[in-house]
DNA sequence: GCCAACGTTGGC
DNA sequence: GCCAACGTTGGC
């Protein structure tokens, strides 16, 4: 199994929306990177930690679960929708999505500010500089690290 | 709201 | 295929 983080801007949709929701199709991705790590490494069943970015305390707020296999993000076909994309056709799909099940909210924001200081995760993608992948994959040893600071008492 | 750091686009 | 211009992301 796979783990990863996915950001979301909470005045879009947040953890709370996803909460009532249950599921939701994760739609949107319009960078190849992140667009290709979803389609050829995200599997159903894997575990995503859910990230508040463009807020004032940005981080890790729940978990979710991947319910589907990728499959086209309908955004991509309707021209009034801010996600079009007029080179893309249904014969020939450019961008996926998959769908996420509510899992938890984790205890509390797991914020950026403490993963960054956190000298076990120098390798995760989220905390390097200029990063601005929307989607990232996560080793097992820096989920379970990450996890692991739930419990501590936010300082 | 600012702006650094990226990714994408398009002229050449 | 280079690279300047432009748009976007997202922390601060």
């Amino acid at each position: 199994m796979n783990h990863w983080l996915m950001k979301c801007e909470p005045d879009v949709f947040s953890i709370d929306d996803l909460e009532k929701q249950k599921v939701e199709g994760w739609y949107g991705i319009r960078n190849y990177q992140a667009r290709n790590m979803m389609r050829d490494a995200m599997k159903i069943g894997d575990l995503v930690f859910f990230y508040h970015s463009n807020v004032k305390v940005p981080g890790i707020v729940g978990i979710m679960e991947v319910i589907s296999a990728p499959y086209p993000d309908p955004t991509q076909f309707d021209p009034k929708h801010r996600y079009f994309d007029p080179k893309s056709t249904p014969e020939n799909p450019r961008w996926v999505q998959v769908d996420v099940q509510y899992v938890r909210h984790t205890k509390r924001n797991i914020t950026l500010q403490e993963l960054k200081e956190d000298e076990t995760l120098e390798d995760l993608p989220l905390v390097r500089r200029g990063n601005r992948l929307s989607i990232m994959p996560i080793s097992a040893q820096s989920w379970t690290r990450i996890l692991a600071r739930e419990n501590l008492t936010a300082e």
